[in-house]
RNA sequence: GCCUGGGUAGCUCAGUUGGUAGAGCAGCGGAUUGAAAAUCCGCGUGUCGCUGGUUCGAUUCCGGCCCCAGGCA
């Protein structure tokens, strides 16, 4: 059976370029491990592998969801065990590539086996957080699941409501559940790659591509997507550049004003992303190079000394 | 060449009646178990243009020089 290829590194990091030479030279499949690619709508603005690229390799989980839907992490890894299991069924290697941490925390420590949770009590929860704020529902969850609250800033939006709605449909601590947690690929199962380029020159390609998303459409896809007028609380929602563009649309900034946004806010998740790179990945080889043929060259050689 | 205004953090600036300085933005460090491109916690990162002088002590006062902007020639 062959192991399963993850690839992580910063936005804007080329590593989707990496992925597909890999692919082609060792007969892989790619699948999406980014939380954002999965929707149909952002094409540009998300960065997603060309026509032609998807063409060159067979590509898994992109665009696959409408941004109408809410997506997650137990969904995603749901899929991508899927995909895992058919492609290794052809007798052909996987290749995760995405920026998105927890989806390979995921695969590779687990995610904690939970009951699924009633759609509208998620709705209510985050209606709740947004007019009473989540202090409010912090201390609640200080009733209800003291041990949880305990570990949670009241800030915490997102932790707060999952914490809530988990100890209300089940009547558990979901610090419980969480203690029961397997790795969903055995640790033979997979090898990891980091890609970790010099900051300063990724920022640059960062504000660069982002002009030129804006030069390939980008605003059009915002367009579109705010004349569907969905929930606002959406997680597509929240693509970088998204909000900003839209505000730009609506006639609130300058265009450049709202590139400057975009730009910023990616730069920053970039940060985060090496952030996640340096602590929850020590293991991973790390590929410092930028050219495409040097990295392919040194990721094919860490694949060979690890006996892939 | 002369006059005026300005030179303080990466940027825009505030301030110190003389006791080595602080805001916004940018940035940096960290957390991360079904919203994760989410969310949260933490951190000023500095030859106060240069150089002499006065002073116990100068970024602050005085002199000289340099640079920038505007004005007059």
């Amino acid at each position: 059976m062959k192991s399963a290829l993850l690839i992580m590194g910063p936005t804007a990091s080329g590593k989707s370029a990496l992925a597909l030479a890999i692919a082609e030279r060792i007969g892989g499949e790619i699948i999406n491990a980014d939380s954002m690619q999965v929707y149909r709508d952002f094409r540009v603005l998300t960065a997603r592998p060309s026509v032609e690229e998807e063409a060159q390799a067979p590509h898994h989980l992109y665009g696959h969801i409408d941004a109408a839907e809410r997506y997650s992490t137990g969904r995603w890894l749901t899929d991508a065990l899927a995909s895992i299991a058919e492609i290794r069924a052809r007798n052909r290697t996987p290749i995760l590539v995405g920026g998105t941490g927890l989806y390979f925390k995921a695969l590779t420590h687990g995610l904690a086996e939970m009951p699924s949770i009633d759609p509208d009590l998620r709705a209510t929860l985050i209606e709740r957080a947004a007019t009473e704020g989540a202090p409010v529902l912090h201390s609640e969850l200080t009733k209800l699941d003291p041990q949880t609250a305990t570990r949670l800033e009241p800030n915490d939006t997102p932790r707060i409501i999952r914490a809530l709605e988990v100890i209300e449909t089940t009547g558990e601590s979901i610090t419980s559940f969480q203690a029961n947690t397997k790795p969903a690929l055995a640790a033979n199962e997979w090898r990891g790659l980091a890609l970790t380029p010099d900051r300063e020159a990724l920022y640059a390609a960062i504000n660069t591509r982002f002009d030129k998303m804006l030069e390939q459409g980008a605003l059009d896809e915002v367009r579109a997507f705010a004349e569907r007028k969905l929930d606002p609380t959406l997680p597509a929602i929240k693509a970088h550049g998204a909000p900003a563009l839209s505000a730009y649309l609506r006639g609130e900034i300058s265009l450049s004003a709202a590139a400057e946004i975009g730009q910023r806010d990616t730069r920053r998740y970039a940060k985060r992303q090496f952030t996640w790179i340096a602590n929850q990945m020590p293991d991973w080889p790390r590929i410092t190079a930028t050219a495409l043929p040097e990295r392919l060259a040194i990721a094919l050689e860490i694949l060979e000394r690890d006996g892939g």
